[in-house]
DNA sequence: GGATGTAACTTTCAAAATGAAAGTAACTAT
DNA sequence: ATAGTTACTTTCATTTTGAAAGTTACATCC
């Protein structure tokens, strides 16, 4: 009756969750992106009991997202600074901003991405980093890669491509 | 002790954990858009238990991202289609992809996205829309858009952007 | 036509995760 | 000496997850 152990599957989704699945390690790195480092911070800005953010903190930096920095050692105190593995995490996060802003905002947006440069709002999108496309549903298709394992190749045999409507 | 609802907080990454943040919701999702419908073939591929899978499948059109639509009357029988909204959720699935191919899966990639037209893997990557750039940590911020509430505002308040390092 | 099979669940119940409240430790400031 | 701050830990109730078995409504085989 443990919890599904998601750490042991091939399919890189299932291992991104088995890291940042828990219920508020997202909204963690949230905060953690937008510069809050110290555990009354995170407490406020979340409202989260604080033996949950000590949980939650424990498993980031034992994900590899957090690191347990000390800044002081007078009284000793710490931070959490993201890690290079957590800072890599940002695009997610964002398509995740783009989803909850264009679906889920009939009121409008609460944030926005501006361009640095210009100063603008930005929109983003998924792109082929290669031929510089929107990557689309019907422009596209997932199929398994050579690190494929039995399960995922079965999952593919017969079947053309991911977004197949009906077989 | 209710679990917190995130379902009124304005910030765009809590509506969207708000919809899909459920231990198993994101790997339905990932199922579904691979051409997964009946409630059977859901169990098989995720190994899920069958009280759960009736749990997560009402929450998921519950929340609008799957159907639940009859394909048989003689035996009611049903299946779970994707809807518009459902479907608007694959760029996160192929964010956390990228990301648990590439920082995850030391052994190599166990799926690929391919462009359709030219058969060839495909790298993907958040872009400004309009410009065209690569979203990176440097070239852009966030910022509070127009319907953002008092407690996004304050979270703003005297920071430049997202990303600040120290300050 | 009785027996077996299939799809899609529901029920029951134990274990694990979440969450609220209060308590603790090691200082610092007044 | 008293109060305040930071970063927790402990305790315990409520919820959620999960395993196993049971259910409903048919279809098919012999």
């Amino acid at each position: 009756m443990k919890r599904t152990d998601l750490s042991t599957w091939a399919c890189p989704i299932a291992r991104s969750l088995n890291r940042v699945g828990e219920w508020w390690s997202i909204l963690i790195l949230r905060d953690a992106m937008s510069g809050l480092t110290r555990f009354d911070e995170f407490e406020v800005s979340l409202g989260i009991a604080p033996n949950m953010l000590t949980r939650r903190l424990s498993d980031l930096v034992g994900a590899g997202l957090l690191e347990r920095v000390q800044y002081s050692s007078k009284p000793p105190r710490h931070e959490y600074m993201l890690t290079e593995l957590g800072w890599s995490f940002r695009p997610i996060l964002l398509a995740f901003v783009e989803w909850g802003s264009e679906q889920l905002s009939p009121e409008g947006r609460a944030i926005q991405l501006i361009d640095q440069a210009s100063g603008r709002p930005a929109r983003i999108g998924l792109v082929d980093l290669e031929t510089g496309q929107l990557i689309t549903r019907e422009s596209h298709s997932i199929v398994p890669g050579p690190a494929a394992d039995q399960q995922i190749r079965q999952r593919f045999a017969g079947r053309q491509s991911a977004p197949a409507g009906n077989e």
